[in-house]
Formats: structure tokens, sequence, C-alpha cells
RNA sequence: GUGGUUGUAGCUCAGUUGGUUAGAGCAUCAGAUUGUGGUUCUGAGGGUCGCGGGUUCGAGCCCCGUCUCCCACCCCA
């Protein structure tokens, strides 16, 4: 007995009814993309262990798939010593697939920054792989589109990249709420209270909050040592109520002495000019328990969440100022934003937004009876593709019943029929699947008919 | 990594206090219909009941282990 296909866990196949509606999003996706100057690239799957490890922070790395060595990668170990897994992974595994497409651009730019014009503006749509547990709107394997442009500090490039969320979810036509916040902001504040160098822990806590609520969070905090005073400093911040400008100017009188927290502020409320000059759709807001954890992220981030469905964020970013000068290459900021397309997906699925496509991907199948009758169907065939109407001849000379079936099957609307008493008059039936009217056509007419019909605004 | 849940035909699921040969719908294939699909009718194929062990005269059902699925937490797209 042959075993039971199946894939691994979080992984999936699609169909073909599937990939019309996910390449419904890539192509809208990328063509915006394209419309704000952004150029695409490709990296491998895979990329050397070193370049992967170390930039996600403890949890990210747990979740790095690991490529097993090739060889006999065991045969010079001491066996003698007691190996842990953690002394064993360096010497069996040295590559690994991608957790994310900005670690990745970063090695890219830093390799290639001979040959790249800065500042440069990339787009990458590719799929990345974690080791997480699946679980509603989680895979192990998904993609990301993500857009990022290195070689620039303007913050011009943080609202380019909100006015792009606001253009693509409004082509989608999903509702969704930015969420706006800044490292150096949550920097300011950990130095405020008196903890700078437990701004993790914060950050990580007081993401927290609208999960859990303030007790828990004071309470975690206190569990990570931080002290009752700095907690306490904390609270009107956690507490901060009113519009994001109403939050910036109370920031100013909190943490405004502090000089990371006071050049936040100013990055933020440069960004709001910006923004507030854009006329957006979209609602954008400074929310301070935005943390993102991530840690690379130095200046502004970004998150943004469907209103209409319970669903993680589906579209996340920021800016980067040292990811470049980790593989080499200093003083090189870059700022962007990846959109998850698979949760997209799901969103739009689960508000059944997707549009009317037509699933169709043939429009009209030539019936085979025989060979003269393909001998016959085949030049004509080739003359429809050759007019850009997506055609096919059935490639058996089956019962017909089984070929109107296909065709039906498959959402094809014209089935062309040509038999002996067709070819004799050189004339051939046009059958119209939905209506199911037929109707007899010169043969010399059918192309015209035909290409008239494809080019219908409808299809 | 932590907690909960699920597993019976390709898919969705029934299956009584443990009792003879494990069922249904959908899907597939064939026929009714040798040049006409989506409806209908008839028939057929398809199962190591996740896997391993145990209890019992007897296990799909009870017990133990294990794997898997889905969900929540952590974290994230």
């Amino acid at each position: 007995m042959a075993q039971k296909p199946s894939i691994p866990k979080g992984t999936r196949d699609f169909g073909p009814q599937i990939m019309v509606r996910r390449n419904y999003i890539f192509d809208t996706i990328r063509n915006i993309f394209k419309r704000y100057g952004y150029q695409p690239i490709e990296t491998p799957a895979m990329e050397n262990l070193s370049t992967l490890l170390g930039k996600y922070g403890e949890e990210g790395d747990k979740l790095l798939f690991r490529i097993l060595n090739s060889g006999d990668f065991i045969a010079g170990m001491d066996s003698s010593e007691n190996l842990t897994s953690e002394k064993l992974a360096p010497f069996i595994s040295e590559k690994g697939l991608r957790y994310d497409l900005t670690v990745p651009f970063a090695r890219f730019v830093v390799q290639y920054r001979n040959d790249i014009t800065f500042p440069f503006k990339r787009y990458q749509i590719q799929p990345v792989w974690r080791a997480d547990r699946p679980q509603k709107g989680r895979y192990r394997e998904f993609y990301q589109c993500d857009v990022d442009v290195v070689g620039s500090d303007s913050l011009l490039n943080e609202a380019e990249l909100v006015q792009i969320v606001d253009d693509i979810f409004n082509q989608l036509n999903i509702k969704v709420l930015v969420k706006i916040n800044n490292r150096k902001i949550l920097a300011g504040i950990a130095e405020y209270i008196g903890s700078p160098e437990s701004l993790t822990d914060i950050t990580v806590a007081i993401d927290k909050l609208d999960k859990i609520g303030v007790e828990k969070v004071n309470a975690e905090l206190s569990e990570k040592g931080i002290s009752v005073e700095s907690i306490k400093l904390l609270q009107p911040i956690l507490f901060m109520q009113g519009s994001s400008r109403e939050k910036i100017s109370r920031l100013e009188t909190l943490i405004g002495q502090t000089s990371i927290g006071a050049k936040g502020i100013a990055e933020v409320s440069q960004l709001f000019d910006y923004l507030d000059n854009m006329e957006l759709k979209l609602p954008y807001e400074l929310d301070l328990t935005l943390a993102r954890g991530l840690n690379y992220y130095t200046g502004a981030i970004f998150e943004v969440k469907a209103l209409d469905v319970a669903m993680g964020s589906i579209c996340g970013g920021g800016r980067y100022d040292d990811l470049t000068s980790i593989f080499g290459l200093p003083d090189v900021s870059g700022v962007g934003i990846s959109f998850g397309a698979d949760r997209i997906y799901d969103v739009l699925n689960e508000l059944a937004l997707f549009p009317e496509t037509t699933t169709e991907t043939t429009f009209a199948l030539f019936v085979n009876f025989g060979k003269a009758e393909e001998n016959y169907c085949l030049p004509y065939l080739w003359k429809l593709r050759q007019a850009g109407v997506n055609a096919e001849i059935f490639p058996d000379s089956d019962k017909m019943k089984k070929q109107m079936r296909y065709a039906d099957q498959k959402n094809i609307p014209v089935v062309i029929i040509a038999g002996e008493e067709e070819m004799n008059k050189k004339q051939f039936t046009v059958k119209w699947m939905q209506s199911g009217e037929q109707q007899t056509v010169e043969s010399d007419a059918l192309i015209e008919i035909l290409t008239g019909f494809n080019n219908l605004p409808n299809r």
C-alpha cells in the first residue's frame, strides 16, 4: 500500500482557483510598489547561518529552520566529549532558510554596494520560513512582500511607505488601522523612568497592554526586575489618551529632556506633518504600546491591523540604522515595510472581499473527434492563439460527453465542434456553454467572431 | 517552548452499555444517452478505524504510550 501523501506541518498547497486569488493580491501589491519607483530583486531561499543568527533576537534564532550539512559531518568529531545539541549545532548545520526579507536584503546591499546607486528602492516578493507552531493566520512557510529604501535618512521615506499601505489596502478594499511608533521614543521612556538597559523588557511588556491589562503588565515589569519607582513613572505614559498630536505634546513634557526621547518626538511629529498633508484614506495613529519584537529597528515602527477581522498584524515594518553595518557597511540607514500576503488572503477570504474574478483560463475548447478532425481544427487553434485567445484542443478523442464535461468543469465558455459534416461544409459549430446556444459559422469567420467576444470588457 | 483539542473511505462526518460482514453524503468511475456539460436515475470501486502496546471470549469504542491535526499562550506576517 502506498503511504498517504502529505506535506509538512504549517505548509500548504495552492490549487488553480486559489492561485488566481493569490495572484490578485500579488499583482495589486507589485503594481503599487512599481508605481512608487521600487525595483525587484530576489535572494536565495537559504542563507548562511552567520547572516541570519542574532538579527531577530533570542526568539527569532529559535525559529530559524536550519539545513543539515551534506556528507559525513560526524566523522571528525570526538565522541568522548559530552555533546549537547548546542555544541553540535555548528558542526552539522551552517545554512538556514530565510526568516524574513529584510536581513537578506541588508546582506545584498552590502555585498553589491559598488553596483548600487543610493538611495536604493527595492521590492521583493518571496516566501520566508519560520519553525513556529502553526495556528490561525500563522504558517511555517508564507510570503512576504517587502518594500525598502536604503541610503536615505529622510522621513519622507517613512511617509511614502504609509502612503503605499494606504494605496494597497484601499485597492484591496480592506479597512485597516495603521499604528505608528518610534523606537527612540521607547528608548526615551526607558531612560526617563531610570532603567535604559531594560528597554526590551519594557517594550515587550507594554506591547501587551491592550491584551492583558495594566495590572498584569506592571506585575510582569517588576518580575523583570524593574523598580517600583520606575513602574510608577511609567503609568502616565501607559494611560495616555487623546489624539496623536495630543500624545506628542504630552510626551514632550515627560521625556523631552532625554536627548533620545526628544529626537524620537521630533521624528514622529515631522512624520505626522507629512501624513496629515497626504489626504490618506485610512486611519493612522501614534500608538505608544506598539513595540515590535524584531530588534534591528531603531526609528519609526509600523504595524497594520485589519479592522473587521480578528487576525494578527497583516503588515509591519520600520527603520533600521545599523543593519548594514553588521555586514560591514556603516552609516547606511534603511526603512521598509512588509506585507503578509497569506494573512491578507485570509482576511479577504473571511470577509468575502475577493472580486468576481474569472477562474477560467481557457476561452475556447476544440472537441476532438479523431485524427482527421484534429488536422482540420489545429490550424484554427493556432490562429486563435496567435490572435490572443486562450484556446486548447482536447488531446484525446474521448467520448463527447467526457469532453463537454471537461469544458464545463474548467469553466470554458466556448466549445468548438467540428465533425465530418462541418468539415465537408468548411464550417464549425460553436457552442456557448452558459446559454447552451449553438451556432454554425463559416470556418473563415471563426477567428473574427471569437476574438470579438474575447475582447468584451467583462472578460 | 507551555496548555487544550482532534484523528473512521480522496473530502465532510455517523457509528448505541464493548458483540456477527464498519456506514452515509459529496467526489471518482461505469451505464441509462455511440455528436452535447451543469439536473435525474442505476450500479461499481474505494478502509491496517493515525501508529504501537495492554485489558477482554470479543475493541472503531475501555487503559497506557506515541505521532498528527486544529486552537490558545509566547512570539510574529
